[in-house]
DNA sequence: GTTCGAATACCTCAAAAGTGGTATTTCCTT
DNA sequence: AAGGAAATACCACTTTTGAGGTATTCGAAC
């Protein structure tokens, strides 16, 4: 049944009776080897010289140096450790900041333990495992559904050709409108998204994923 | 046990042999319980008209209109229906585009009969799920590590400031260059990036995380 | 020690974008 | 019937972009 070798963790935070429940959940599991414990960023990138483990399972607020950024230092000091964040709560905005800085996982404390067990399987085998709760957020982000009435169904039409890199005089063919009628949607659009510019008006339609 | 109702599925996928075994699979299982099926996203908007599911589970290549377009219109049709891709590859470059669309899971065929359950049974109580192997794609896109050194150090702090909006006066201004050195960055870099506009280049930027 | 990429700089010219207006028609709502 | 938003159209004028070059300096690689 366990014909792998235990997959070996190091533990961060600052909450001793987090450590606590960790440690006796895992020492009951032959799957599963825990190589240190830390109770903040800097004692553990210390000790993580020493004993190399598979993956850094480290709390998001910790006392100075936060998890996330002990996880950015971890990858630059090792980068084969695979960094996991568990976190008390979704950090709202933070999560997005939190993934893109390359982290390995993002479990939430809720977590169930034959969850846990298995999300740290899948990241140890080189996946990525990120609590629902969180992947609903990222989800709901990336989709970015407000659905606005902001712009006319014409402005979406002009803004989609503009975003196809046509000029207004390709657009006004496509179109069979005047080139004056373009410029005049264009100026609309650009009053409605408060947007002075093309570039802006693409990050803006970008980030509001009006155009794909 | 069982002091929930039934998870109501709708299943869509043009290989009979992927319909029978999860029939079989759902039809093992009091929580579950299959309203429909249909081999084509056309014939399954038609039916889904009659029986709600609260989750369509769709392949995401069909004959005709794809998975994800079927989401789409489902989601116009049905809001409350749960979407989940449920796809026999990483489709790629296509997932941000897939999870974009605003869908509630992208698992893969590869998953176990135990973890598409409770996959199902979250995404049924609203959270989300994807699958481990394109979660790590997500994030790796997010993280977005390869460091591509296609545009020099020069260019991407010439592509930063055009994507702030900068005029090539205003960088050459606050770079202390001539305007003629920044029009010849950016002829470089249009050429490096394969774009001839400042759209594209812009959408360039973004596809490729160069800009935040 | 020559070659090559990177960064710098200059030139011209046409096309496109952006600013700041005004005006008409149509359709929908109040 | 009046008001307003949306779509259409026009004008004048300035700034910016993009396409087409050429050229020098510097440092790294071969």
């Amino acid at each position: 049944m366990n014909n792998s070798p235990a997959i070996k963790l190091f533990l961060v935070d600052d909450h001793h009776i987090v450590l606590d429940g960790l440690k006796s959940m895992f020492d009951q599991d032959g799957g599963f080897e825990i190589l240190g414990t830390a109770s903040n960023a800097e004692d553990a990138l210390v000790l993580m010289d020493k004993k190399r483990p598979d993956i850094l399972l480290t709390d998001y607020s910790l006392p100075g140096m936060s998890g996330l950024e002990l996880c950015v230092k971890a990858k630059t000091k090792f980068p084969t450790v695979k960094r996991v964040i568990l976190s008390m709560h979704d950090e709202g905005i933070l999560v997005k900041q939190i993934l893109k800085e390359g982290v390995d996982g993002y479990l939430l404390k809720s977590i169930q333990q034959t969850e846990l067990k298995s999300a740290l399987l899948q990241i140890a085998k080189g996946m990525a495992y990120v609590s629902p709760e969180i992947t609903k957020l990222v989800l709901a982000d990336l989709s970015n559904n407000q659905q606005e009435e902001l712009l006319t169904e014409r402005e979406r039409e002009i803004l989609s050709l503009i975003a196809k890199e046509n000029s207004n005089k390709q657009i006004a063919e496509k179109l069979f409108i005047s080139e004056r009628t373009v410029e005049t949607h264009r100026k609309n659009i650009f009053r409605k998204t408060n947007t002075t510019s093309i570039v802006g008006l693409i990050k803006y339609a970008f980030a509001n994923n009006l155009i794909r």
